[in-house]
DNA sequence: CGTATACTTGAATTGAGTCAATAAGTGTGG
DNA sequence: CCACACTTATTGACTCAATTCAAGTATACG
């Protein structure tokens, strides 16, 4: 269930009365890649202050593209899809979130994409004005913001040139090899990843359709590039390979 | 000539023997259009004193995507064209900033793209360091600059769905919508516009090629919501009518 | 275990690209 | 001011990568 209904002060009674009194973020599984990484105690004690922890359910959207901007989210378990649509229906996903990373940057009275989790997801939800308040009085942490916002804006310029000007084989590739990357750093294995998304996602992601994306993946099986041992798994076979594809040499 | 090879002291020296003794700051055209907007006069001399201005010529590059971030601009005058570039030498143009726009953002040690001057140019540079040692003294400033980037986000993620979900026609159409709205800032006549890029920068913003964009031009003024009294310049006869195929209402 | 959903594959179509030939600007020097 | 060269833009004919439409096949889940 859901935390979103509880009322706030509520639930940081609870959030502080943890069994060993210890701030919960203390031992947050994603406290090192966040935007919490190198906060101390004190300071994780004013963060702790103002988040309110909510779960959401596969399928279900933590905002939409139109709503009031009012809070911004840390993900600390599941996976979340960004997207827009157009009035006809056709959607543009504009990124995939993971584990530690940070939503809701905006600039303006509403979301710039909808968010919805597309597995169960759990989140650290803060009130956008309060986060901002706490600018004020954790040194540091606006410029960790300021970072995030700009590591995104390079990885939205990187899908600009994409999916302006990659071939549906290029597109892809880059997509698993971007989803290897970030493996890595979480130090999983590096020869075979989970797609935790859809062919329907990867399509809207890429700018292709779903018929596209599932004949790119057998064209890459025949070329002995991957391998499919099930619809959401990928092994790869020659990594190097798919760097280079990439990055349009063939 | 550019003031880019004049030693930063001489500059600065220069800059601040003005025949009124003011900070040019408070002469600039763009004051209230850019992140310096709103500053007082103390604050401004701040700005000063670690700005150098430069001039740039039409088709030279302010900095390449390779390069090292050591500096961030603010456009005074003229146009700028952001773009990347596959090793074959497929090119996405990522945007056009314009007098007022912030330039090089990058929490990295390298630029995302590299940014070239369409127009002479005239820019305020700033070492990025000492702009963020201002941080501290100046508040407000910082979040001034997460706004940008905030700003910068919601345009690339707009980006994304017209290239990823948008026929050549609703790329078009946008394009120029976005074009009519900067220039209503500018308070410039809403019903014409001159076009500061050449048809292939076009073609490369919009993911499409030259002759794509021409062609749809002349769909355009054969539909009579454009007209073309040269190649630069662009006389709107249904704006509304633009608008609706930017979202793809046909 | 059946049924809905997701994925794959095939055939035909098409929007935009490519290649090629003008046409229209733009600038330069005589 | 014009003739020339050069660049940029337009137009036409043809091609092709990706889409669309249409079956099938696998997979997940109550």
């Amino acid at each position: 269930m859901s935390t979103q209904n509880v009322p706030a002060l509520f639930n940081r009674m609870a959030i502080r009365a943890t069994s060993n009194g210890l701030n919960p973020c203390e031992a947050c599984p994603i406290r090192d890649m966040s935007v919490c990484a190198g906060l101390n105690s004190h300071e994780l004690d004013h963060v702790n202050a103002i988040v309110t922890r909510m779960t959401i359910d596969s399928e279900r959207a933590v905002f939409y593209e139109w709503d009031s901007a009012e809070h911004v989210f840390n993900v600390t378990n599941g996976t979340v899809r960004l997207s827009k649509m157009l009035p006809d229906g056709r959607r543009q996903v504009t990124g995939f979130l993971y584990p530690g990373d940070f939503l809701g940057i905006a600039y303006s009275d509403t979301y710039a994409y909808t968010a919805e989790a597309i597995s169960p997801l759990s989140l650290c939800r803060f009130p956008r004005h309060k986060l901002e308040a706490l600018f004020d009085e954790i040194p540091g942490l606006e410029k960790r913001v300021l970072g995030v916002a700009s590591n995104e804006l390079r990885a939205a310029q990187d899908q600009m040139l994409l999916l302006g000007r990659k071939t549906a084989q290029e597109k892809l590739a880059t997509f698993l090899c971007s989803l290897i990357k970030a493996g890595k750093q979480n130090g999983g294995r590096q020869d075979a990843i989970d797609l935790p998304m859809n062919r329907t996602d990867i399509a809207d992601y890429l700018g292709l359709t779903t018929e596209t994306v599932s004949r790119t993946f057998t064209r890459m099986v025949k070329d002995g590039v991957l391998e499919l041992p099930s619809t959401h798994r990928v092994v790869f076979q020659q990594p190097k390979r798919l760097q280079q594809i990439s990055e349009g040499e063939t």
